[in-house]
DNA sequence: ACAAAAGTGTTACGGCTACACCCATGC
DNA sequence: GCATGGGTGTAGCCGTAACACTTTTGT
């Protein structure tokens, strides 16, 4: 797959990185990739195209990395430095098409990025796609490896960026499956807070911003009592909103 | 003076778009320019130059327009659709300037911008400069006039910005002299957000808070009570930071 | 039976709201 | 003296943290 449809129909000093969060093992994930083997591990990304607002642009790539759809997305932040985009790519024959090469010549010396954080469930996802069959990865925030560009700051910004968000929005619920325990909400807000929370305050508060359905269910295959499973239900979101509850936690 | 002192140094699709925020009769209001008498009133604002990164961008462009340095800046948004530039300048000879007007018929069909709101005080500011002798003004957010482009939306971003931001950060004092009353904040405070405090609570907040300092001086020439001034502390502010400090309202 | 973890009850504390009261000032 | 508005005191409410206790499950 080539790395454009054709260059006239990019703006090609005008990109989208998309931080993909997800929870794997009570851990807080970025998805990575690497467009060739020579190069650093980076953000998932892509210009923007001349027909489409950056939302439209985070979406495509979005839709394009994982395949899924309608996934939670926060415009966070700008990177703007005149230095930020160094293209490091190695030209080499064979490598690239001669399209493609042609292409990263023209391409401009400055580039700024629109930099978004994205909320994915662990489980609906396939990192799929990308382009020059290049790999990816869930990589854990603690153990980032040498990333291109600014792309570790770029990372950084969006945890504190998520950490503020969910500071005071209940949006982490996003990260889980349809279905999920309190225990499992409350182990992610510890995750993403960076500090342990009291169970029993913790839960009492979940249930009293009424937001989450009780489903007759529960969890088994435990070695203990079988907790509840719960349900975002957006109605009751609504409804909470009208009322001016506040989600801080 | 001239549209830009070169064109190849700006990046022509990239701008930088400023809501500069003051108080002024206990109305919270935005400066405007109008860069000919035909058009609409707009934002100030500008390109970004080859060698300055947003922000530079954005306190160049409010150095100019207010003549303060070190303003509260705050980068709140991207505008970004494919089709909100569309630039109506009516291009007569006389007006523009043989090089203005070959530099506006060179623009891109696409600009992107990005927001900002700034916090002034309106005593220490003075709307200048602007090319082309243009007219300033400072407008009530409850009396906009209509705008060039998409800067009404802008407004109406910068203002729920404004609004989020004052809701967990005590950044309005911002907007008065450095010595101001505990009254005079609470009005602040009552025309940003919308609703009116309570006088004995607010005082306690703000002063459990601790991050303004108490002066010996009392505000005079008043009716009544002469009410104390306070000043911002930074060190305070910091030390409260430190602590985990909640500063909701 | 026992360990592990879910769920619930209880208490104490702190912040906030609302209202009352007192004080200082200019007219 | 009086109206105006700043400053402070107080009582009640509510959310929260902390901890104890009970319940349910798999091994």
């Amino acid at each position: 797959m080539p790395l454009t449809k054709g260059t006239d129909e990019l703006e090609l000093n005008l990109s989208v990185d998309c931080v993909i969060f997800t929870i794997e093992n009570a851990g807080l994930k970025v998805l990575l990739t690497k467009l060739l083997p020579e190069m650093n591990w980076m953000l998932p990304g892509g210009f923007i195209t001349k027909r489409e607002n950056a939302n439209q642009a985070a979406n495509r790539i979005l839709k394009f990395r994982t395949g899924v759809e309608n996934i939670y997305l926060n415009q966070f932040q700008i990177f703007s430095d005149p230095e930020r985009f160094t293209f490091s790519l190695p030209i080499q024959k064979g490598v690239l098409s001669e399209e493609d090469s042609a292409i990263i010549e023209q391409l401009p010396k400055r580039v700024i990025s629109i930099g978004y954080f994205a909320l994915a469930n662990f489980e609906s996802i396939h990192p799929t796609g990308g382009v020059l069959e290049e790999e990816s990865c869930w990589c854990d925030i603690d153990e980032l490896p040498e990333l291109e560009y600014d792309h570790k700051q770029i990372i950084n910004e969006a945890i504190l960026s998520l950490r503020k968000e969910v500071y005071f929005r209940p949006i982490v619920y996003k990260l889980l499956p349809e279905k999920f325990t309190l225990p499992e909400l409350q182990s992610l807000y510890e995750v993403i807070l960076g500090k342990s929370l009291d169970r029993g305050s913790f839960q009492r508060k979940m249930l009293r911003w009424d937001i989450f359905e009780r489903l007759e269910e529960r969890r088994g295959g435990v070695a203990h009592k079988r907790p509840f499973l719960y349900r975002f239900d957006h109605k009751k979101y609504q409804g909470a909103i009208e009322k001016g509850l506040n989600f801080g936690m």
